[in-house]
DNA sequence: ATTATCTATAGATCTATAGATAATGC
DNA sequence: ATTATCTATAGATCTATAGATAATGC
C-alpha cells in the first residue's frame, strides 16, 4: 500500500513535470513549479526524484515504454519524436495507423507541446535528452522504413526507397507540430499529413 | 565614427548572441556569457541592450532584415524558420533556389542550430519569439505557395495546391533540422530535401 | 553633453543538502 | 526501519539598477 501511493505520487509529479515542461521547457521549468503542482513542497518532490535530470530521465523512459506499447519489447519505434500514440507491439506501425496517430496528436496540444518544446531545446550542447532524442530519431526511422517497405516493397510509388522516404516522413511530422502549435487554426495537421502520405503513394485525396 | 564603432559592437554583441543561444537556448543563455565573449562586463553589454529581451528582439530583427533581402521590402520570406540565405527580393523564391539554400544552410549548422533552438522554445507560453514565428511561418507559407503557383499553376504534378504544398514543404524544411542537428552522419539534409522536391513533382531523382 | 565601460549591489530565483518530525510496516 | 514531508539554508546564479570614471565630439 505503500508502495502503491507512492507510485501514485510518482505518476502525479510526472503528470506535472509534463505540464510544466509544455509551458516553459526544461531549463525554464523548476522543481517549485511542478512541487507546487502536486501540493508538495519542493524538497518533498526531491524525495522521489533526487535531482531535476532525474525528473527528466523518467519522464523521457516513461515515454519510451508507452511509445513502445508498453510491453517492453524494443526495437520499434513510435510515430514521432514529439507525438506519441497506441503502442505497436508488432515491431512497426501499418502506414494506416500513422495518420491516426496524427489526429491523435491533434487533440493532445500539452503533450505534443511537450515534447516539440523538448525536442527543440534538445539540440543544445550537453542537454540532457539530446541522446535520448539522437536515439529515438533512429530507432523511428528505422521501424518507419520497415512499415514503408511492408506497405510498399522496396520502391515507394514515388520513387523513393523506404528509408529516404522514412526521413521525410518523420521531418513532415515534427515540422507540421510546430507549425500547427504555433498557429492551430491556420495548420490542419492532420489534413497535411494525409497530403503527405498521399504524394507518397503517388496520388492524393481531399482531406 | 562613435557611431559606426557603436554599431560594429553591436553587431559584435549579436553575432555572440547568436552563438551563445545556439549553444543554450535563450533561457539558457545569459547576459554574462555573451558578454564574456566580446570582451565585456555583463553591465556594460546592458550599455547596448538594455534587457535581455531587447537583444532577443535585435536577433529577431536582424534575421528578419536578412531574410527579405537587406532591401527591406516585407512580404516575401526566406526560405525556412530556421535556416536562412540570401533574400529573395523579387517577392517569391525560386523553387530551384530552395535547393540551394538547404545546401547553405547544411554548411552553418550553427546558425540552423541557433533558430531551431529557437523555433523548439517558442512553442512554450509567453515566450518572446512566440509571436515573430508565428507570424513569420504565416509569410513564409504564402511566399511558398506563391512560389509553387509560379513554377507549377494552381494544382501541383502531386494533385495538391499550392498552399497546402506549402505547409508540407516549411515542414519538411524545419524537420529535417532537427535530424539532421541531433546526428548529421545519420541523415543528409540537402538529399532528403531533393526527395522532397522529387515528390512535389511526381517522380525523384538520385542525389 | 554623450558614449562607453566598470564596480558594487539589490533582489530574485534555483538546486540541492541537512536534519527534524510524523506515520507506516514489520 | 522505512517512507513521506517539512523547515532551514548554503551556495550559485541571474537580471537589472545606481553611480562612478574616462574618453570623444561639439
Amino acid at each position: 500500500m505503500a508502495r502503491a501511493r507512492s507510485e501514485e505520487r510518482r505518476a502525479e509529479i510526472l503528470g506535472a513535470t509534463l505540464e510544466v515542461i509544455a509551458e516553459r521547457g526544461y531549463r525554464g521549468a523548476t522543481l517549485g513549479a511542478v512541487a507546487e503542482r502536486v501540493g508538495l513542497s519542493q524538497q518533498g518532490l526531491l524525495h522521489y526524484f533526487p535531482t531535476k535530470e532525474a525528473l527528466l530521465v523518467a519522464v523521457l523512459e516513461d515515454r519510451d515504454r508507452w511509445d513502445t506499447g508498453g510491453g517492453g519489447r524494443g526495437g520499434a519505434g513510435d510515430g514521432d519524436g514529439a507525438g506519441d500514440g497506441p503502442g505497436g507491439g508488432s515491431g512497426a506501425w501499418r502506414l494506416e495507423l500513422l495518420g491516426s496517430l496524427v489526429e491523435y496528436n491533434a487533440m493532445r496540444p500539452g503533450i505534443v507541446q511537450t515534447f516539440s518544446a523538448l525536442l527543440g531545446e534538445s539540440v543544445t550542447e550537453d542537454h540532457p535528452a539530446r541522446e535520448f532524442f539522437t536515439r529515438r530519431y533512429t530507432q523511428v526511422r528505422a521501424a518507419m522504413a520497415a512499415t514503408l517497405r511492408a506497405e510498399y516493397g522496396d520502391a515507394l510509388p514515388g520513387g523513393l526507397s523506404p528509408e529516404r522516404a522514412a526521413v521525410l516522413l518523420v521531418a513532415v511530422m515534427d515540422g507540421l507540430q510546430y507549425q500547427w502549435l504555433l498557429d492551430p487554426e491556420a495548420v490542419d495537421m492532420p489534413e497535411a499529413f494525409g497530403d503527405f502520405l498521399g504524394l507518397l503513394k503517388g496520388s492524393t485525396e481531399d482531406g
